[in-house]
DNA sequence: TTCATAATATGACTCTGAGTCATAAATCCG
DNA sequence: CGGATTTATGACTCAGAGTCATATTATGAA
């Protein structure tokens, strides 16, 4: 029934709007201060209606967590199709990761958010829960794929289970990465300030060091 | 004058058992979910005595975070006493973080809900805030001592910078062991139960992989 | 011991904001 | 067109953070 379809369309349409207008109302008061009158205004509707398209505000930031990581994945997709060694994805994957988290911090800040839910009845029955889960899956798959890559290559020393090496590198480029965004986010300005340190080049040599300890040794 | 003295003992024993107080609630309930007053009654005091010890809610967490960052840093201290080579005394804080987290998670959430804050308002001018910010240089200072003895021990290669490589482990032991926390925390079940991995033994891989970084090359 | 003053404690009250629900408007379809 | 169903509304409820007028207790001078 070609009716029912567009309906579906539409109501997807208009979540899609809603998220829209979250992302502008947190971006400019945050996270914490976004109140659900104010999104709805921003979204040219009332109150009630977001609460027809998401069951409560936890539920529309994990719509924008989602978001965030299916934006996040496709900057990978687009890395793994280059023609270059397992050991130079990598490194792209992580000026990917970096790039993305500097220009989309909203997204960076929606994924700690989701985390750091201890609500479990929250998360549970959650569809938006669910696709974060199923993007990090597949965020690990390229990863998992450039390793093997490089495994095959010879850039990659094939001591390391790719699947293992691919959960240390993603979960060690997210502290890396997390660090950064507090740092540009004002936080932790003392560690680094005081040591004079600068995150771009501390960055290079995280993923220096990760080479060194992942490279073939002759 | 004595009197004095001991008040100012009295108001910092009191606080303190404010923060017990909290961490019981918060352990039973979880933060988002620990209420001001369930705290106040579990300390045997009124809601409004609360106020007079902690300016907000934000406050008290931070407090607990401070605490936490107090704890971790002792053990890092214990460990610093060791005579043992840089690399292995740095092998030796990546196992007592992670310990510390397994055994009082409550604490790393406590750092996640403070670095996770965004209302910059709620963190100026705030002694906790201050107090935690302090402890992070000094883990710092303690990976740095490490990191130097190994390079002068020669266990550890001398092309990096020791603070620039504190910062690395650092932000990415962090990552690791945020993974750690989430998968015990019933999260992230999926990426890791799917791979059939298990945490304990991918620590250790990746400890592997930063000192096969590190190490000197022959 | 007595009393004024200051420090500390209390919980009823205010206020904000998430989430609900009775009602209304719009859309669908026979 | 008119009854049924779906979508939208905003006044309302309710929980919980934070406040404040009042009460209690401690202190030190007379």
């Amino acid at each position: 029934m070609g009716i029912s379809e567009r309906k579906k369309r539409e109501k997807a349409r208009r979540q899609e709007a809603i998220i829209d207008a979250a992302e502008k109302v947190i971006l400019e008061k945050g996270f914490e201060s976004a109140k659900m009158t104010e999104i709805a205004e921003e979204a040219e509707l009332s109150k009630g209606t977001l609460y027809l398209y998401f069951r409560n505000k936890t539920a529309l930031y994990l719509a924008i967590s989602e978001r965030g990581s299916r934006k996040l994945n496709s900057q990978f997709h687009e890395v793994l199709k280059k023609d270059r060694s397992g050991l130079e994805l990598i490194r792209m994957l992580g000026e990917a990761y970096l790039n993305f988290v500097n220009e989309n911090p909203i997204y960076f800040n929606a994924f700690s958010h989701y985390e750091n839910l201890q609500d479990r009845t929250l998360l549970a029955d959650s569809q938006f829960a669910h696709g974060c889960e199923e993007q990090a899956g597949e965020a690990m798959g390229y990863i998992t794929r450039a390793l093997q890559k490089g495994i095959d290559d010879g850039s990659i020393d094939d001591r390391f289970d790719p699947k293992e090496l691919a959960v240390m590198i993603w979960a060690s480029a997210r502290g890396i990465v997390q660090m950064l965004h507090l740092q540009s986010s004002g936080h932790y300005f003392r560690i680094l300030d005081d040591m004079d340190l600068n995150i771009e080049s501390l960055i290079i040599s995280f993923l220096q060091l990760l080479e060194a300890g992942m490279e073939k040794k002759k």
